[in-house]
DNA sequence: ATATTATATAAGTAAATAATTATACAGTAA
DNA sequence: TTACTGTATAATTATTTACTTATATAATAT
């Protein structure tokens, strides 16, 4: 795949608000992926496909913990994701106890 | 709208491989509409409405020249839209006489 | 005025997207 | 084992997207 190709497919999985909010949440660190089905108000499958989109696009990873499984952001971004990242105000939200 | 939304704008604007190149032939100053045919190999009109799209989205500025029109990025860019910029290989092609 | 040229818009279509509900899968606990 | 819980996948659907061809608009030239 040429270079602009990727560059548009990974600029394609943050060009959305329930992703952004994906990516807003995760600034600080590592969340359950449950937490976020009350941040997006949607189903528990809509949020798995995200999560799934920016996962093939390498912009976040999982750890799966037992029955769950946390999120973070990986660790080295392109640089025009980080900027993007870095242009999100975070979202702070209740947290599960898992 | 809110702030997430109106991100989520302008990164749909440019997250598709002929937008991205369209940006990286207006890298270097501006360039008249024509050209852009040959350098994506789609119709006019496609080029027309792409076009219209990051003019939508604030990336571009248009200047009307006679029968033609003239395309430059916008000296204003969002952060994250100007590392998009800065990160794209310039593009090179054939001019018209215009 | 008409003809020509560059661009924009309209209408239609195939593919992609983002949600839904239903179901499967995987790990933990009894 | 069975039951329960969190997550993922499948199937479906409505909407959006990115083209196409045809046509309209606008500026220039004759």
């Amino acid at each position: 795949m040429k270079n602009i190709e990727l560059m548009a497919k990974q600029l394609k999985a943050v060009s959305d608000p329930n992703r952004l909010k994906l990516l807003a949440c995760l600034k600080k660190g590592e969340v359950c992926a449950c937490d976020f089905v009350d941040v997006l108000n949607i189903s528990q499958p809509a949020v798995s496909q995200q999560l799934k989109k920016l996962k093939e696009a390498g912009i976040i990873v999982d750890r799966p913990a037992g029955t769950w499984k946390h999120y973070r952001l990986n660790e080295m971004q392109q640089p025009y994701i980080q900027a993007i990242i870095d242009h999100l105000d975070e979202i702070s939200f209740q947290r599960c106890d898992c």
